[in-house]
DNA sequence: CCAAAAGTGTTGACTGTACACCCATGT
DNA sequence: ACATGGGTGTACAGTCAACACTTTTGG
């Protein structure tokens, strides 16, 4: 239980809870897990939890993605602090959200039998989930929206080695519209942030794709991205 | 001093800290106190401190203004949750930091004999602060710039009737550019955000300017904005 | 009449967007 | 042979960016 107060000053509790997204077969999708005690016993809820002593919270959220779903070394940034007073019954307690992006191919592997039931579920048609983490969802979509329009976090999206088709649905399920691939090829092509591996994708019964990686996997912005 | 632990959990302490930003003269300026206590006793620095019980952090904030530099009602937004273990002296204090918009006629008659001493100074060239208060100026300064390019939060740093002159001068101090009168003309006005407001500014030896309004006070959104 | 800032349009370059067909493979 | 997605270019429209002179006032 949160510690509430001591002399003059006042401690809230402080939370991390984080928004992790992947995307699998076009759809959108979150990471929830189910809660193992009260508040909200059995509710959705997404992975999160306390702060340590001498814990930063972007390490509290590591820690808390890879205890709960065995999530490592994966994109995180932090999103926003919410603090409604009356957030969480158990008193005052500050949630320092964070979102998170995996490639969908990690996932299936580190999602193992954990006590909390992580699963990924698609981000559309959520439903009610404890504290006020719905909230918190809805802000997560629009900064990732937002995001991918001026930078490179696709690539933390895609595995090392990707086609120009699976970058693109990448950007179409994310900001939730078609794009003519003619115009996103060549766009994204001009930006010099992918090179071709020389290598194609065999085994389809179609014609083979070539495979591309990112020049740069750490995070960068632009001025002029994708528009369209 | 924050208090730092009870039982299994760990509250770390809660601060808020202020930018609060104003273009006098052609000059970005942000507001600094002297802190009467230690740490960092005698020291420049952000205005903040301690939320209190049933209190958001936006309140806090708000709160702080009006009391170490008695401003109120101006727009205020959260920037980021700055959480170094080692920031704070005293223990692990988080620091969820808000920039503010004050338009600068406003201020002067507010920063009135306060124990702290409040003052607006140039935001380049700032002295060494208290904490990590130089870091977060740093990213509130980029957030500004972000947010002005594609936002009408410009309003927050004019009075209710300006000339367009005075408006394109707050987009050249927080771009840090100059930039086309004819083209920025042009533009504002086919976006619809202000009108005219059927005066002119007299008195001034040259010609009289046009003053025009906002339409809208609250905070809006566009895809397209300034570019230039 | 002079100094100072206000106000005003056009042109060429660039970027965005719409659009349709042939290609390489697996079955 | 056919079904499937891979891959490619052009033309029009819209936006951006560069640029100089006349107007109105106060002193």
């Amino acid at each position: 239980m949160p510690n509430q107060s001591k002399g003059g000053f006042f401690n809230p509790g402080v939370t991390v809870d984080v928004v992790v997204f992947t995307i699998e077969n076009g759809l959108l999708k979150i990471l929830l897990v189910k809660r193992s005690d009260d508040p909200f016993k059995g509710f959705p809820a997404l992975p999160g939890g306390f702060i340590r002593r001498g814990e930063t919270t972007h390490e509290a959220a590591e820690r808390v993605l890879k205890d709960k779903a065995g999530i490592e070394n994966v994109y995180v940034e932090q999103l926003y602090t919410f603090d409604e007073v009356r957030r969480d019954p158990r008193g005052q307690v500050l949630s320092v959200s964070y979102f998170a992006l995996v490639p969908s191919e990690d996932l299936s592997i580190r999602l193992g039998r954990k006590t909390e039931h992580p699963e990924m579920v698609a981000a559309d048609g959520l439903p009610a989930l404890a504290f006020d983490h719905n909230r918190i969802v809805v802000y997560s979509r629009k900064r990732l929206a937002d995001k991918i329009r001026y930078s490179n976090v696709a690539y933390s999206l895609l595995p090392s080695e990707f086609t120009l088709t699976e970058l693109q649905k990448i950007y179409e399920t994310v900001l939730g519209r078609r794009i003519d691939k003619r115009n996103f090829r060549k766009k994204y092509l001009e930006l010099g942030l992918i090179k071709s591996a020389g290598k194609k994708r065999k085994g389809l019964r179609q014609r083979p794709a070539l495979l591309y990686r990112f020049v740069n996997s750490r995070m960068e912005e632009m001025d002029r991205f994708l528009k369209q």
